[in-house]
Formats: C-alpha cells, sequence, structure tokens
RNA sequence: GCGCCCAUAGCUCAGUUUGGAUAGAGCGCUUGCCUCCGGAGCAAGAGGCCGCAGGUUCGAGUCCUGCUGGGCGCGCCA
C-alpha cells in the first residue's frame, strides 16, 4: 500500500507553534478545534507552554499571534485570552485535502503502519453447538473488523479459528447423534440442550461420554471420526451465517489436533523448573500459578489434568498457543469474551514462564437483551440468521418501493447490504468493553445514527456523480472555492480520517471509525441540504462540490469497509 | 469475600488512551421543510449536579482514592 500522508492541519499548526518559541517541542502542547468555527479552525491553548517558559499564558498567546506567519495556508491568528485562534486560508487547504484524497484513493486514510508486519488472529472460534446469536457474532464481527483495520494499515494479516472439535459437550453430542438417525444443522441446539439433559439425570450417559474423550486421546479412528463429522456439520452450519455478514476466515485448527502434541512439555518442564506443578491429593496435575508471580488467592491454581490422566482444554490450548506463536507473526492478536480474561492471563503466565510470549487479548463484554441476559440453552436470544432475515425484508420492501424496474437480484443483493451493515454498525460503533444492550425494533428501523443511513449518503453522491456529465479533472486547481461553513465543515471532518485510523490500529478499536463514519455522513448531509451541487451557478464551485462529493465518498467507502459494509450504487 | 470491566439526556450510545473555552448524536416528544441534485433526509425546540463523595490541577466527563449500582470471573466445563 502506497504511503501517502497528508501532514494533518493541527501539525502543520504545531510547527508554527515550535518556531515561534523556538525552546518548545510538539510534545508539550496540544492542538486542538476551538469551540466555535466562528472564533478560528485550529486553536491553541497556551497554558503548557506559559508554564514552561514562565510567563502568564496570555501574554504568549499575545506572542504567539503576533509573530505566526501570515499569507500561505494561515489567513489569520488572534489571542483570545490564554488561547490562540488560526483561521486558515480555506482554498488552499481545501484544494489541498482534496488532492490528497482523489490521489490516494483507496488507501486514503491508510498510515501505512503495517508494512512488512504480519498478524496472526484468532476470532469467533464459537463451540459447535448452536447457531450463532448477536452475542458471539459480536466476537466475529470486531475480530473481521480489526482484521480489516490492520490490512487496510498495510499488515499481512492470517485469520485464525480455533474449532473446539473435542471435549465434554461434543462427546456427549456424538452419543446422541448417534443414536438420532440423521442430525441436521437445524436440529443442533436441541440436540445439545438434549444431550446436557441426559447426562445429568442418567450417570451412565455422562460416563459414556468421558469413555468417548478417553477413546479421543487414544487416537482411536472410529471415534475421531465420529467427532469430526458432528463439529464439522456445526461448523458449516455457522461459518455460513458468519459469512453473510462478510466475516471470512484463513485457516481453522481444530483443537483435536493438538491433544496428543508433545510441545506441551515445553511448559511442563518449565512449570516444574519452576516448582509450579505439583500432583494434589486427588491425583490431579495442577499448576500453582502464585509460584508464577500471581498474587491473588483466587484463581491460583490451574488443573491441567483430570485424576484419570486425560487432558484439561487448557492443555490444548496451551499447545494451541505455542503452534500460533511458533507460526512466526510479530503480531498476535486474539478476541475474547470478558468472561475468558483470568483464564488468558492464567495461560499467558504459563506461556511466559516457558519463554513463550502471550498473544494480545482485545476482549469484549457480553450483548445483553432488554429482558436481561441471553441464553442459548433458554433460547432467548437473537439468532444473527434470524435478525439478518427480518432485516433483509423489510430492506427490500424498501428498495421495490423505490426501484421497482431493477433487477429482483440485484433489489436482493442491495437488501443483503443494507441489513448486513444495520447489525454490523449497531455492534462496532459501541466500544468493546462495554455492556450494550440490544435493542431490536432500533435496529431495524434504519432511521438515524445508523449503517444504512451512512449507505444511504453514499447512494445520494453517487446518484449525484452519475447526473454529472460534463468531465472532471484529475485534481483541484487554484481556483477550487469554499464558499460556505458546511463545506468547510465537510472538508475539516474529511482531514481527519488518517489520524482516527491511527488511533484505531494503536487501540485496536474500530468504534471510533464507526463513529467518525457517521460524522462524516452527518456533514455531507449537511452540506448537500444547503449547496447545491450539480445546479450552482459559478462553474468553480460547481466543481469544487463535485469534488467534495467525491472525496466524501471515497473517505465513507474506505471507512464503511474497515467496518466490512458495502456502499450499494443505489438503495 | 477477592479480582477485572462498566456507569454521560426518558431510552441507545459518542466524547475518557494524551485533562483545556458553552458536554454531543440518534430514538422518543413538540414545530417547521419535498414546483429544487434521493424525505432511509434536513432545520429548530424541550430534555444533563457526566452514579455519589473526596483529592490532584490555573482548569476534571476525562487523572487518583473511597463508596454505590450493574456485568464478568475465581481447581477435574470449554
Amino acid at each position: 500500500m502506497e504511503s501517502v500522508s497528508l501532514k494533518t492541519i493541527f501539525e502543520r499548526i504545531s510547527d508554527v507553534v515550535c518556531t515561534c518559541f523556538p525552546d518548545i517541542k510538539a510534545e508539550d502542547f496540544v492542538v486542538g478545534a476551538p469551540p466555535s468555527l466562528d472564533l478560528g479552525d485550529v486553536a491553541v491553548p497556551l497554558f503548557s507552554i506559559a508554564k514552561r517558559l514562565r510567563r502568564p499564558p496570555v501574554v504568549i498567546a499575545g506572542e504567539l499571534s503576533a509573530s505566526a506567519p501570515i499569507g500561505g495556508f494561515i489567513e489569520s491568528a488572534a489571542a483570545a485570552g490564554p488561547y490562540v485562534n488560526f483561521k486558515l486560508n480555506r482554498n488552499v487547504v481545501g484544494a489541498e485535502i482534496i488532492g490528497e484524497i482523489i490521489r490516494s484513493g483507496g488507501c486514503w486514510g491508510s498510515n501505512n503502519t503495517g508494512a512488512g508486519k504480519k498478524v496472526l488472529i484468532e476470532h469467533t472460534s464459537i463451540n459447535p453447538n448452536a447457531s450463532p446469536h448477536v452475542g458471539r457474532g459480536r466476537c466475529a464481527m470486531i475480530g473481521d473488523s480489526i482484521t480489516r483495520l490492520l490490512r487496510f494499515e498495510g499488515y499481512d494479516v492470517e485469520v485464525h479459528y480455533y474449532v473446539n472439535d473435542m471435549g465434554r459437550q461434543i462427546g456427549l453430542l456424538v452419543l446422541l447423534a448417534d443414536e438420532l438417525r440423521q442430525l441436521t444443522f437445524a436440529q443442533i441446539l436441541d440436540a445439545y440442550v438434549e444431550a446436557n439433559k441426559r447426562a445429568e439425570e442418567e450417570p451412565e450417559f455422562a460416563r459414556r461420554g468421558y469413555e468417548l474423550l478417553a477413546k479421543i486421546e487414544e487416537g482411536d479412528e472410529e471415534t475421531q471420526r465420529k467427532f469430526h463429522a458432528v463439529t464439522a456439520l456445526c461448523l458449516k452450519g455457522q461459518l455460513a451465517v458468519l459469512e453473510r455478514l462478510g466475516v471470512s476466515y484463513d485457516v481453522f485448527d481444530r483443537e483435536s489436533r493438538y491433544v496428543t502434541d508433545s510441545r506441551l512439555d515445553i511448559v511442563e518442564r518449565a512449570l516444574t523448573e519452576k516448582g509450579a506443578l505439583f500432583t494434589d491429593e486427588d491425583g490431579r496435575r495442577v499448576v500453582d500459578l502464585s509460584k508464577l508471580g500471581y498474587e491473588p488467592e483466587e484463581g491460583r491454581y490451574f488443573v491441567l489434568r483430570r485424576a484419570n490422566g486425560s487432558s484439561m482444554y487448557g492443555c490444548r490450548d496451551l499447545v494451541y498457543s505455542i503452534d500460533k506463536h511458533e507460526r512466526g507473526a510479530s503480531l498476535n492478536l486474539m478476541v475474547l469474551g470478558e468472561d475468558h480474561k483470568l483464564y488468558a492471563q492464567q495461560l499467558a503466565l504459563m506461556l511466559e514462564a516457558a519463554g513463550i510470549p502471550a498473544p494480545e487479548v482485545v476482549y469484549y463484554a457480553y450483548i445483553l437483551l432488554k429482558d436481561g441476559k441471553m441464553s442459548t440453552r433458554q433460547g432467548k436470544v437473537v439468532l444473527l440468521s434470524d435478525f439478518l432475515d427480518q432485516a433483509a425484508a423489510l430492506a427490500l420492501e424498501r428498495v421495490r418501493e423505490q426501484f421497482p424496474d431493477i433487477a429482483s437480484e440485484e433489489q436482493h443483493a442491495i437488501a443483503e447490504q443494507v441489513a448486513v451493515s444495520a447489525i454490523r454498525f449497531a455492534v462496532l460503533r459501541v466500544r468493546p468493553n462495554k455492556n450494550v444492550t440490544f435493542d431490536m425494533d432500533a435496529a431495524l428501523s434504519f432511521q438515524g445514527d445508523t449503517g444504512p443511513y451512512i449507505q444511504y449518503s453514499c447512494a445520494r453522491i453517487r446518484s449525484i456523480l452519475r447526473k454529472h456529465k460534463e468531465p472532471i479533472p484529475q485534481a483541484p486547481d487554484s481556483s477550487f472555492k469554499v464558499e460556505t461553513d458546511a463545506e468547510w465543515m465537510l472538508l475539516m471532518k474529511l482531514a481527519a480520517f488518517p489520524q482516527v485510523v491511527a488511533d484505531a490500529t494503536a487501540q485496536r478499536v474500530c468504534a471510533g471509525i464507526a463513529n467518525y463514519a457517521l460524522e462524516l455522513a452527518h456533514a455531507f448531509t449537511a452540506f448537500y441540504h444547503e449547496c447545491p451541487v450539480l445546479t450552482a451557478d459559478d462553474e468553480s464551485v460547481r466543481r469544487a462540490r463535485i469534488f467534495l462529493c467525491r472525496a466524501t465518498l471515497q473517505t465513507l467507502g474506505n471507512a464503511l469497509h474497515i467496518l466490512g459494509i458495502e456502499t450499494p450504487e443505489r438503495m
């Protein structure tokens, strides 16, 4: 990805301040926006500089405003108490911003910080026992968007999906599947619930489940085949739903592959050396994490093996972590529910004891429903497929009304894109560490602060560009004109995009990009209602506005691409 | 009990990483706007001790401490 970085307006003002006060460095102060456009376009508060120079802020403000270079991109500099407000030459700055956006195209906004770096990310990894609900989808959408973000930043990203194809639950499911003649994806959840119920009621059933586990650990091929059949069926159904959301994976790692992996020795040896591994009075192999620097009493012990020698989930996860590490990515990421926080910390301690760096984890909190928590077993869930079906049906009605003449196939494609946009945007705009209450009706309304609203802005721009028949120059020139505040605010918003992407990358959170896209769409719609584009009287104004449309579409498109949202030509 | 996360308008959320001028959207409510580029829209109004109490600072929604309320977790589930 080509790296063309527009030095932001803030950075340029920052340079001006540094030139004015040679003893002051850029990190000594912050540059921001004034509370109102009437005051100026860029503001510098002078408190911190004043402190360093041991002179009152008001005096410093006077000095700065007097010595700032007027002309070029700065139109004026005015002291306002302890602040200096700069007004910029809108035509000059505007033409630069637009030129940069048009030149960079699909790369606009990328800071290219990932060039030459490899990332391994693991996310979703749903237990193969049910159709995914929006809570599980939160993980998939967060992981997928981080993937898209990092790729946008130039990283080489490989996406992994860990398939929990063994364990007690799957064993029970296999038992039940044996009794039923044929199991379909739609029946899996019922079967899963039934299997767990049976295990509670019939000790014999539960015992046979553990027997299967022991068999698979011995490498019994018949058992492995059965486990594989059940989990493959389920995985296939889950992936179909995730694919609708635009989420995809590069590599599937099956848990069963790691069950007899000798690399567990690496960790066990290290733990033994540190005196952290012991056999307890019941014969279990247990890790005492306090020997590894873990302080609280709660969560201090971690069981690796049952008394009968069979391994716990953590064993396979340790090996899997080693396996991922050995693939040599410079960044090893995973997305986990916050319920796994302690567990992941425990694993990290054990891995690090063996000299293996633990993956970096992005945690997300649960999505709640208005009437409380989701529960798969109680059927109190919003299934992703149900949501998408309902949303697409509503969107299809709208599209048919609006565009009765276009092919049915395209109508359906648009409806699907709108449905995906609605759910992805609703989930991604919220920071992952927050519990959110999912409101089905709000998510289906497509009005206000939603994905479809942003898509709609794009469709409007496309409509204008379709109707604009005059040839347009490649880039704006010196005739570029900014006439109104609405155009200027749109330009300022456009210029902020690379920094938004940089912040999101550093934090590994895409919520800022979603909220930025929303603000940009609002800025565009305000401009759209106030400023005629195709019917503007002045030719240079008309041309400038066409450029604003193109630049906005490019920026919204790039932002939505990171979020995994398409921008239909019409909707 | 111990640990981690969260608390902003009636509701759903931005803003907190890196402290700066009057705390922002949307939904819902009230009122306008389609002879004009797409009304999935725009403009305006009402609605806030930013959970509570201290502290740091010239300045706190933002940083620190305590408390309250909610979420999550804490030895043979995965």
